[in-house]
DNA sequence: TCTGGGGTCCTAGGACCC
DNA sequence: TCTGGGGTCCTAGGACCC
């Protein structure tokens, strides 16, 4: 038995725990830049506003609507999802945190009323933590997906789903009967893994709800959508094709890359960018203990603006797998002035760090024909994560990067950030009696 | 004027190997 | 006129997820 535990309107949910009285109102948080909404509370919804709709076209709803719109605010997010998964993780076995709101729990060996130990779970998290969440448990991951999704919608719209699989819902312990009524009235769009377009296709062959793609013939999916989509429709069969295990494999690519705040057409501010972002890749492969065989740099115009388009990367292999920031910046820049033209608004670049392994798996010996040793700068990375951990991010940096704490042309606009309540201590709040 | 960031997996096609 | 079979690796692109 899987369950999957999600918290509710994740960014806005936790805005709210430090902000109570934003409760009931509509909220957005926003994308880096104050682009576009990436999550929003129920009454934001209820104004219409989809996921990702730009911040320019709902910015009216402020002042008409009452509606509230934040920077995103990742280091608070961050940590309160630390927090939830702790608390979280009580439900069952084994946790695999499946993205910042959400984790599936294996559940499978626990005796007693499962939905029963689910709702104790949910209201610990609800007073520790502050965040109402949902939990779905079924046979697969797949079904547990769907009995989240049941559990939301059946709490969001009373009469969508009999009213007691609201905030928990175990799909296994319906009837045969039951489960085929939940899977007619759900549309086969809400199913894990099928997206916008594998739904238009379907529904162009006439399967609409989740019982016609379930009824569907295996070999045909396969042939006609591939084994992916056929793991899928044997989930919900019942049949595990996805494990745990898999999913919790180490990150085969660490990347960062940003919209600047205005466009970039000089070599030097994109320079410096692309410096940053690798010196903040460094940082998330030296966390994993990782070491990068190679690195990518891209930078491209606004896909959004009419005209002459311009977007390239480059691939460079590094002589021997590094985690050291310097020759990770290095790579970048040297990449990043190959493909460099003049004239261009670029108004995105980025730097991926790929073909990663573990530190520890670094056997291969190497035959040394060069001149000068080059010395290990292992304990200067960790010295300088230490300092920056300490004393703020980019405290210590190399050059490239520009001087930090000066906003420069590229760095992202964050105009309504709220304070870091729980990872600052001047953002501590204060609780007066 | 103004549209995020970070991932995964799968497939097809080309280059290359013996 | 007529040119194999079996394999790997790499890349680009598409689709999906949150």
């Amino acid at each position: 038995m899987i369950a999957l535990c999600d918290g509710n309107n994740f960014f806005a949910g936790v805005e709210t725990v430090f902000r109570p009285s934003l409760a009931g109102r509509p909220v957005v948080v926003l994308s880096n830049n104050d682009g576009c909404a990436i999550a929003r509370s129920e009454a934001a919804k209820a104004l219409g506003i989809k996921m990702g709709d730009p911040w320019f076209k709902i910015k009216h709803l402020e002042e008409h609507a009452g509606l509230v719109a934040l920077s995103a605010n990742f280091a608070l997010y961050g940590d309160m999802s630390d927090r939830m998964m702790t608390v979280m993780a009580g439900l069952g076995f084994s946790q695999l945190v499946y993205s910042i709101d959400e984790s599936f729990i294996d559940m499978t060996g626990i005796r007693g009323d499962l939905v029963a130990r689910a709702h104790k779970v949910r209201s610990r998290v609800l007073q520790w933590v502050g965040i109402p969440c949902c939990i779905g448990m079924g046979q697969t991951k797949t079904l547990a997906k769907l009995a989240n999704h049941i559990a939301k919608t059946a709490e969001r719209k009373p009469g969508s789903f009999p009213p007691h699989l609201a905030q928990v819902c175990n799909l296994a312990s319906l009837t045969p009967a039951e489960l085929r009524a939940i899977f007619t009235r759900t549309p086969v769009g809400e199913v894990w893994g099928v997206g916008p377009k594998i739904s238009e296709q379907l529904a162009a062959g006439g399967i609409n709800t989740v019982q016609d793609l379930v009824q569907l013939d295996v070999p045909t999916v396969r042939a006609r959508w591939g084994v992916t989509l056929e793991r899928t429709v044997r989930e919900l069969r019942g049949q595990s094709c996805i494990e745990l295990d898999d999913m919790a494999s180490p990150r085969q690519e660490i990347a960062c890359t940003r919209s600047f705040g205005q466009t970039v057409s000089e070599l030097r501010p994109l320079i410096e960018a692309v410096s940053s972002y690798a010196s903040t890749a460094g940082e998330k492969l030296r966390k994993q203990q990782g070491l990068a065989g190679a690195v990518r740099v891209f930078a491209h115009t606004s896909p959004f603006r009419p005209g002459p388009r311009y977007a390239r990367s480059m691939v460079v292999p590094l002589r021997r797998p590094t985690a050291d920031t310097s020759e990770l910046v290095t790579a970048a820049v040297k990449g990043l002035q190959a493909i460099y033209e003049p004239g261009h608004q670029i108004a995105k670049a980025g730097v991926m760090l790929l073909d990663l392994i573990q530190a520890d798996k670094l056997l291969q010996g190497e035959l040394n024909l060069e001149p000068e040793e080059r010395p290990d700068r292992t304990r200067l990375m960790t010295a300088v994560d230490a300092v920056n951990n300490r004393y703020g991010k980019g405290c210590v940096h190399v050059a490239t990067t520009g001087s930090t704490g000066r906003p420069s042309e590229w760095s992202m606009k964050q105009e309504r950030l709220t304070p870091q309540y729980t990872t600052r201590w001047a953002d501590m709040p204060i609780v007066r009696a």
